[in-house]
DNA sequence: GTCGTAAGTCATCGATCGATGACAAAGACT
DNA sequence: AGTCTTTGTCATCGATCGATGACTTACGAC
């Protein structure tokens, strides 16, 4: 059923590979149930081995989520000085419109999102959102409120991928991604003065 | 500590009052650490009662998250034949500005997304954000891709009210709600084809 | 005042959770 | 081949969770 069990060849000892398959299965347990809703057994099952090697691998449950969302960052977005509405397109397309199907699916922003209930996981995302992302758009706007216009457009991108992770509206997956990166671009190019 | 509390007076018994402390009490702890990280033990602690009516009241902890839900919707939202911008002001001013002191502090709506690790909310979500909201904002949309520039709409609106209830962000909070209207209102009149 | 019904409390169950330590077995090294 | 380290497994603990049923106490009808 899973990847790990059609792999039911002599079933090496690899630790690398044990650690990676238990990466990927908390990945997407985690950002389908969120952290609450999923439990060690469930990962360990997914990953075809005992839950144990958690503990062993990773210390605890919770450090094995924080090594799930630490996982890989692409890090190369957006051009040093390009423009609002050129850096947004970049995110639009990393965060929104990204396929990643190596991951659970999903950003790791929005995979964040599936687990909002615990404080610590929306500590990492204010860091994340605030520091990363909003303090770099702020910096492309000219003139007064470069804060606020720049959390804007945050708000737009992180609701378009709430809308499709989270709520689960067909709209965005189903429309022309050429359209919407159109329509996107000219919302921000409304907050330009 | 709580408000039940100070009404420490003989403890009278009166059905009503329990169940609207419980209720409250829930929406308080469900809007701060979702439904997986909120106990009945503390829910019926905050309300001065036994865990046990709980479950006498509303039969499951699911339930009482329903109806903390349920509780009470304004309803009375935009004139009829406004547009998309009078539209989206008046959402505005309801999610993501409202006060709500009543509640948790949060709208109901904000207030699932503590919880989207379960399916059901995620499933109520969706059906309150896609039938109630974004049907009645592409109504007000004329021309092609009406769908797609009500979603933008509301993952625009959305993404205010995450970054404020569950990224806190202090941008929103701390700025003028003028300015805030008046960045919205341009963005959504950019959509105006 | 008495009695019955409804409100509140207590003890506890069964399941599940994260986590630990002892044990078995496979591969590496000499 | 023999040994030692590493990898994987098993049994199980202690805490916590939602939920149930029996018991106690207060209020209201008469």
């Amino acid at each position: 059923m899973t990847y790990a069990d059609f792999m039911n060849a002599p079933k090496r000892r690899d630790r690398a590979a044990t650690r990676s398959a238990l990466l990927d299965a908390a990945r997407r347990r985690f950002a389908e149930h969120g952290f609450d809703g999923t439990g060690v057994r469930e990962i360990a099952a997914d990953a075809g081995v005992d839950a144990t090697l958690i503990f062993r691998y990773f210390g605890s449950k919770k450090d094995l989520f924080d090594a799930a969302l630490t996982a890989e960052v692409p890090e190369g977005l957006g051009e040093k000085d390009a423009g609002p509405v050129e850096f947004a397109d970049a995110l639009l397309k990393e965060v929104v419109l990204g396929d990643r199907a190596g991951d659970g699916g999903e950003h790791p922003l929005l995979l964040m999102l599936r687990s909002a209930g615990r404080p610590e996981v929306r500590a990492r995302l204010h860091e994340e959102v605030c520091d990363r992302y909003l303090a770099d758009m702020a910096a492309r706007f000219d003139g007064e409120d470069a804060e606020l216009r720049a959390e804007l457009v945050g708000a737009l991108l992180l609701g378009m991928g709430v809308m499709r992770a989270v709520v689960g509206s067909p709209v965005l997956p189903d429309a022309d991604p050429e359209k919407v990166r159109a329509r996107v671009a000219a919302m921000v190019a409304a907050l330009e003065t």
